[in-house]
DNA sequence: GCCGTTTTCGGCCCGACTGTTTTCAGTCG
């Protein structure tokens, strides 16, 4: 069997059936053909394991939405390198054609038909017919649409697809104006819904659904918010603002007895709505963000509650988070939605750093803060010998960093404070600490920070070497990735998995906020194979301890249960599950 | 192109808005 190419990743094959996606779309393709690949996309995107290498066992098709014909054009794919049909269409269409569906209001219908009448084919050509006022000859296009095209191009659309922000990121633009609305005298329930509520990693926009004694004067309240700099009323009932750095957010004021109805619409996700209603029609039902009307009656049900909504069509109540189209739509009653893990079952957090290496404050410190959220311990990681940045712990240092750490356990009442290190995964898979030294150590976490540009081989076997090693207890942030910043680094996460099952070994969320790392379909394939998580904060200061609820947020994303998170136990139990425990 | 408590064919979520059009297709979320 030959090698699969290293650079076919489920990332850029799912990059090749979008642009599949688009070019059939172009090609004149039923609607639903276009759909079957951005499904099937998505699905690539989502799949914890290599595509590639599902293709070569010839199991690819157990993926949702891969059937027969995208089985082949995977073979070709992974055999020869290209996808035949991909070639003809990348021939037929010049590649501008599809940065203009990019375009507000010009989709592939129209941006076809101007190719076709006036070989318009680049966003170029575009503005340029747009200038000459020629494309209100088309059939379908006049005045309005030459000037906003004009705008669009301008402002820079169709460059690329649109840009989202971490969710952390949003959350600290939106709290405050949230706040603001929640306090306003005349709103009655404010619900931050869309992609945020779900706790996805990052956010195109915000939706805010709320009820108001008096809509108007809410609404009114919102746009003259300082947070905004500009905003407008799209209809009655609704207001769009955009706060100063460029986030979007759209509030909608409904009648109380649709709160259910529109909340359950504006949280999505997209492909969870379209199954939901998908499945309501086998029932006879048609769902809408307005209501649930019944085929055999024809009357319409608003519901005041999502658990209405969700009752009317024969299910239990969706937590958010699992809102994917991930399975969640198979629950039968409460009984199979999984008891989602909190942030208060956290018990002890295993990932923290001081003014040793790069934190901001002391041990005691830590632990202080650590103590006044419940936590019953924590575990001191300052980076290790050859960290860099000058920040480095010697062999040495790290030696009065323990007993700077015994002492203080001695000291600091109501909490265990254990000494443990972030240690450097070396390139070749060894860590920058002796064995000995290791040893010492009440917790070791081993994390990759140098040499991410490794080939996919060169890194898998790194990461799984310092899987082996005796006194690494968890992988730290397992993929590196930063989200909308950097992408993974190359790693064959299957076997990283593998490795961890194999040797006892935890893997961390690392609930940095711009990190969520491990994400959550891996997070999902780890508790699936039987790995223990642990969910730390990767504080670099007191203030920071809170930031495990993003490191929750992903678990939860992952169908997680506390049993499945090694921190939710007591360190006496934790200890015992730690690689090499004596009854373990 | 996928898929099955309408199972191997015939379906595939729903509604609002837009610019253009005299009744609507395409686009968007």
């Amino acid at each position: 069997m030959a090698d699969i190419p290293p650079d076919l990743t489920n990332a850029r094959i799912a990059e090749l059936f979008d642009e599949l996606g688009d070019l059939y779309e172009l090609d004149g393709a039923v609607v639903h053909r276009v759909l079957a690949y951005r499904n099937a996309a998505k699905a690539v995107r989502d799949a914890s394991r290599s595509v590639a290498t599902l293709t070569r066992e010839g199991t690819v098709t157990s993926l949702p939405g891969i059937g027969k014909t995208l089985e082949e054009k995977l073979k070709a794919l992974v055999d020869t390198g290209s996808i035949p049909a991909l070639d003809r269409l990348r021939g037929t269409f010049p590649p501008g054609l599809i940065a203009m569906t990019r375009l507000p209001g010009l989709g592939p219908k129209r941006a076809r038909k101007l190719y076709d009448e006036l070989q318009i084919d680049s966003l170029e050509a575009l503005a340029q017919a747009a200038q000459d006022e020629r494309l209100r000859g088309v059939k379908g296009f006049g005045p309005k649409f030459e000037v906003a095209v004009l705008e669009a191009i301008a402002a820079g659309h169709g460059d690329e697809r649109s840009r989202r922000i971490p969710l952390y990121r949003a959350m600290e633009t939106a709290g405050p104006i949230v706040e603001a609305l929640r306090a306003h005298p005349a709103s009655d329930e404010v619900h931050i819904a869309g992609s945020a509520r779900r706790m996805a990693d990052s956010v195109k926009d915000l939706d805010i659904i709320a009820t108001a004694s008096d809509p108007r004067a809410l609404l009114d309240a919102f746009a003259a918010l300082p947070e905004l700099e500009s905003a407008g009323n799209p209809g009655d009932n609704a207001a769009r603002g955009i706060t100063h750095n460029g986030l979007s957010i759209d509030v909608r004021v409904v009648e109380p007895d649709q709160l259910g109805n529109l909340l359950q619409h504006f949280t999505g996700s997209k492909n969870h709505n379209t199954a939901l209603r998908a499945a309501a029609v086998r029932k006879g039902l048609h769902v809408s963000e307005y209501g649930i009307t019944d085929d055999a009656t024809g009357q319409t049900h608003r519901c005041a509650t999502e658990e209405e909504v969700y009752a009317l069509l024969g299910l239990p109540w969706i937590p958010p988070e699992l809102r994917e189209d991930r399975g969640e739509l198979q629950f039968t009653g409460e009984a199979d939605v999984p008891q989602l893990i909190t942030q208060a079952d956290l018990k002890g957090d295993l990932h923290m750093h001081t003014i040793a290496s790069d934190g901001r404050a002391t041990i005691t410190e830590m632990a202080i803060a650590a103590r006044e959220r419940g936590l019953s311990y924590i575990a001191i990681t300052d980076h290790s010998a050859s960290h860099g940045f000058g920040n480095d712990v010697s062999p040495d240092e790290l030696r009065r960093q323990i007993q700077r750490v015994r002492e203080a356990d001695a000291a600091v009442e109501g909490i265990t404070i254990l000494a443990g290190t972030e240690v450097n995964i070396l390139p070749n898979g060894s860590l920058d600490y002796a064995d000995d030294l290791l040893a010492e150590l009440d917790w070791v976490v081993a994390s990759v920070h140098t040499a991410f540009n490794l080939d996919e081989r060169a890194m898998t076997q790194r990461i799984v070497h310092a899987l082996e090693h005796p006194h690494v207890h968890a992988l730290g942030h397992p993929t590196g990735r930063k989200i909308e910043q950097r992408p993974a680094y190359a790693v064959d996460i299957d076997a990283v998995i593998e490795a961890a099952a194999r040797t006892g070994t935890f893997l961390e969320i690392n609930s940095a906020p711009d990190r969520r790392d491990l994400h959550d379909v891996h997070a999902r394939a780890a508790v699936a194979a039987g790995v223990l998580l642990v969910i730390d904060s990767d504080a670099h200061g007191p203030e920071k301890l809170g930031l495990t609820s993003w490191g929750v947020g992903t678990a939860r994303r992952a169908w997680v249960t506390p049993t499945q998170v090694a921190n939710t136990r007591s360190w006496e139990e934790l200890a015992a599950l730690r690689k090499g425990a004596p009854d373990r």
